[in-house]
DNA sequence: GATAGTGTTGAAAACTTTTTCAAATTTATA
DNA sequence: TATAAATTTGAAAAAGTTTTCAACACTATC
């Protein structure tokens, strides 16, 4: 086994000092044109290269970015670090991943750990617990501490950062719209319970479309879902229960177990109800019928955040004033759900 | 803006030296109460955290595992990363995560770059490319200077590390012995191309199924695909130009695509055709109807080369000789997909 | 032959932490 | 009071790199 080789090591081989090898490996002009063949030599034999930790420390710089996310498991969540992973990789940043489970502790220590030196800045998405709680200081001194911060998706307001999100109320309109478009008026809400910053909005959205085209807003018709879950029953009860043409879901798990929920009730869809999502994943795509939904550009949104992120860590002035929100901007993808 | 506070700058305010506040704030007898008392009031009043990358040059351990997969928005990848996550958290570790896109050179690059002093070991799947070129020195490169790996679920036989797997061989034969068992002797499979390890693993079990149940291998009922994003031709084919009674899918893609085509060709499943599919993901779940599959336990599969990986790295005496591979249990998950 | 100039090398500091060992101070003992 | 012992503090080295500046050797110029 031969352990990686440092300056050190070569320099005593050499028989010459460390400043020589470092800048021999460097092709400084410093150094003689013998002095410097023999080290590079030597170096390229024994593989040297130079160890990254101690470059982070030189440079107060560790070229990693870390990401805290809710979960890993969800396809938008992992599609977004698909999207980050590229740009990092492209401008030679490493990616360090941590979950914070929606667990508001979790996401405070992952964040104290890595602000502790480890990477450069952060970009991330909050926590259900965390939204809930609405307590973002761990944040906020991460920032004080001059570490830059992108958040996407989930975002504080009340946290001045950049951001990337998409308009979860202008696209929920336009999916609805879609729906009374296409001559519905009876049109149910599945939604989560408000604290979720994008539930609340896309619920907005909906409220919106109805009212811009004056159809009365049927409260029976709006369904708030609490437990993940557990979410199948009260679909069902929904689907039993009142009649209407067409179902506004704002993720993808809604208006799959939507469907599946009408099938057990003898429901067509399309034919009898049709069906949006949320979200273009794994689900919409190879469920039958596959479902409308409204693509949130995830890779996109992962991209920019990076892009974000490493431009202020490389721009020397710090403008905290301008801070930019940028809205990634979401497409409706027409599939077998809807007439 | 207030910086990060080090050592240095606490012990200069103080007028004390460095290891004073080092040895104060470690709560050392060699300090008098006194000077250990202010010197931890003002550390915890200016919130000092040692510096970690400083920490990892001096003990040369980051406590950090870099892990290497093919793609993240493959739900099994995802699933094992949560498991890796979940023990690395517990054991105070960080997660770095590179992606190699199924590519050789990225894969490389992604390697060297974290052997350099970033991370303490890695916890990796190769890419298709990596498994198709047979070329494996970039990790026995890693292992020989003493990084330790653990190689999951895509791994090469050829180089001695630990190992976390399931037997694909086995959990296949499962499948297909459940599908013989039902009465069917006419079965389909839908493979990859043999140098995918797992692909062709899972087709050998099938063929151990057959022969050792006494039914003819039937040529025609086997499909072997290469372009992943376009199967749906070629599977729609299989069915068209052949009569079967149940299919062996080696993949979720494979097992949802022929549930399509089946349902584009006037087929009923599980009526007509009964069908199994291979792990256990987002499609399988939630697919009308939903797709009986062998469940890989990714999880566990994950929690398990993390702790393989931590407890290598934190026993002293480097047992090269004692390499394990660990074989994670499969089962299968009943769904609608078969009588 | 002395001075300036050029070319080449190395010592030392910096980044932050921990730890060993020596030094300084205080207290106890004879 | 002098000496031994105990207590408390600090200097220095170590990890691996880069960079500045000083030092040295040599050649060219007057």
């Amino acid at each position: 086994m031969k352990r990686k080789v440092t300056l050190k090591q070569i320099a005593k081989e050499l028989d010459v000092s460390i400043s020589t090898v470092s800048k021999s490996l460097k092709d400084s002009p410093e150094i003689s044109e013998d002095t410097r063949k023999k080290v590079r030599a030597f170096a390229k034999l024994y593989n040297y290269k130079p160890n990254l930790i101690a470059l982070s420390l030189k440079n107060k710089k560790t070229k990693t970015i870390g990401v805290i996310i809710p979960e890993i498991i969800h396809h938008f969540f992992a599609t977004v670090i698909s999207g980050i992973e590229h740009i990092a990789n492209e401008k030679g940043y490493n990616v360090i991943v941590c979950l914070s489970d929606e667990s508001f502790d979790k996401e405070v220590i992952n964040m104290e750990m890595l602000a502790n030196g480890s990477i450069d800045g952060f970009i991330m998405s909050l926590s259900k617990e965390t939204q809930q709680k609405k307590d973002f200081h761990h944040i906020s001194e991460v920032i004080n501490q001059g570490m830059p911060v992108v958040m996407f998706d989930r975002v504080a307001n009340d946290i001045l950062s950049d951001k990337v999100i998409i308009d979860d109320n202008l696209a929920a309109f336009e999916a609805v719209q879609f729906l009374i478009d296409k001559g519905f008026n009876k049109i149910a809400l599945i939604s989560t319970i408000d604290y979720i910053s994008v539930g609340k909005l896309r619920t907005e959205g909906y409220l919106k479309a109805l009212r811009s085209n004056n159809i009365p807003i049927d409260e029976s018709l709006i369904l708030k879902i609490e437990d993940m879950d557990n979410c199948s029953d009260e679909i069902e009860l929904l689907l039993k229960n009142n009649t209407f043409d067409a179902i506004f879901a704002v993720n993808e798990l809604f208006a799959v177990t939507a469907i599946k929920s009408a099938n057990k009730l003898g429901l067509k869809i399309p034919e009898d109800i049709s069906i949006i999502g949320f979200t273009d994943g794994m689900i919409s795509k190879y469920s039958s019928p596959s479902i409308t939904t409204v693509s949130q550009n995830e890779i996109k949104m992962g991209e920019r955040a990076a892009i974000m992120l490493i431009e202020r860590l490389e721009s020397e002035e710090e403008d905290e004033e301008h801070y930019k929100t940028e809205v990634i901007g979401t497409h409706l993808v027409e599939r077998e759900s809807t007439l």
